[in-house]
DNA sequence: ATAGTTGGTTCCTATTTGGAACTTATAGTC
DNA sequence: GACTATAAGTTCCAAATAGGAACCAACTAT
């Protein structure tokens, strides 16, 4: 199966993967989170390619995640923003960045800080369940498959 | 700059997608995730060709996310299992099946559905504060730049 | 003796990436 | 009027990576 393909499996998770699961795509994202809205600006800070970024920021917009809208005319030039489905991304970068401090920080610790307004603490994200407010570790989900695909999803053994 | 060299960027994010941002390493992770642990099983599942798959669970345990372990001698098989460092992943691969679920499902819904098990509700997971225990929206957040990197890390503008 | 299992590696072709130059449309400066 | 700069790309080519299939090693089972 090739890659490009892979939004055609049953798995929202690889859905997902198929516009923002590419090399450099997560890494425009955390520039959007940032502020970034200009092609030359992202160019400039992540250092790709141009006709890649082109490539990501197009994938970007027609999955709904970055919106392109024209900041001036005469020249006609155009700015990429969140959308608001592109916001709730957020949580996926907040994880992904507090993993890499927690394991990956050198020397100098982590690049960036982030704090939690409200108590002024360092961010500690965890998951939390919306129904009842408790905090979620892992095993506390159980995975239950869509009887549409019964027996397709999953293998015998979970966990 | 190459791909492969965003290791060297000092980011977490880009650290840590070093590690898992490569095509198909993230739907790697998910079949962890359901308790896959065994080459083959990995490749049938998830349709890779078996050189990017030996490539990504190689990166995957040099980068300690998985364990490669001895199930067997005679013929000698390993099998790979989260280290508990991968298990901290969790919430990453929970956000972008969620979001996918929210955004991206079909006719048939979202293929599985994970349930809290303490209040029984399909969990909808969102960002808490570990310190507080309060909810967490990304206004919520503040970043500041560790001095060591003062002035390379962020755009005049976040937001 | 033959076939099957498991966890890969090798080979070749096709696609994607990295790097640099080029393009289009316009504004500003000499 | 001729240059230069800016922004957002596109085009070109060489190099790296992916896709697909076959092959291999070290056993076990029939």
């Amino acid at each position: 199966m090739r890659w490009q393909d892979i939004d055609q499996q049953p798995c929202s998770l690889a859905r997902t993967l198929a516009i923002i699961g590419d090399n450099w795509t997560l890494l425009v994202l955390r520039d959007c989170f940032m502020g970034v809205r200009r092609f030359d600006d992202f160019q400039q800070r992540l250092g790709v390619t141009r006709h890649v970024l082109s490539d990501r920021l197009r994938k970007l917009t027609e999955g709904g995640v970055l919106d392109k809208v024209a900041y001036q005319e005469r020249p006609l030039r155009h700015e990429y923003r969140l959308t608001a489905m592109g916001k709730e991304l957020y949580p996926v970068i907040v994880h992904l960045a507090q993993w890499g401090d927690k394991h990956l920080a050198g020397e100098h610790g982590a690049p960036l800080i982030r704090y939690h307004r409200q108590c002024g603490e360092p961010l500690e994200a965890q998951l939390q369940c919306s129904h009842c407010g408790d905090t979620v570790k892992p095993t506390d989900i159980r995975v239950e498959e869509n009887p549409h695909w019964k027996g397709k999803l999953m293998p015998g053994r979970t966990g």
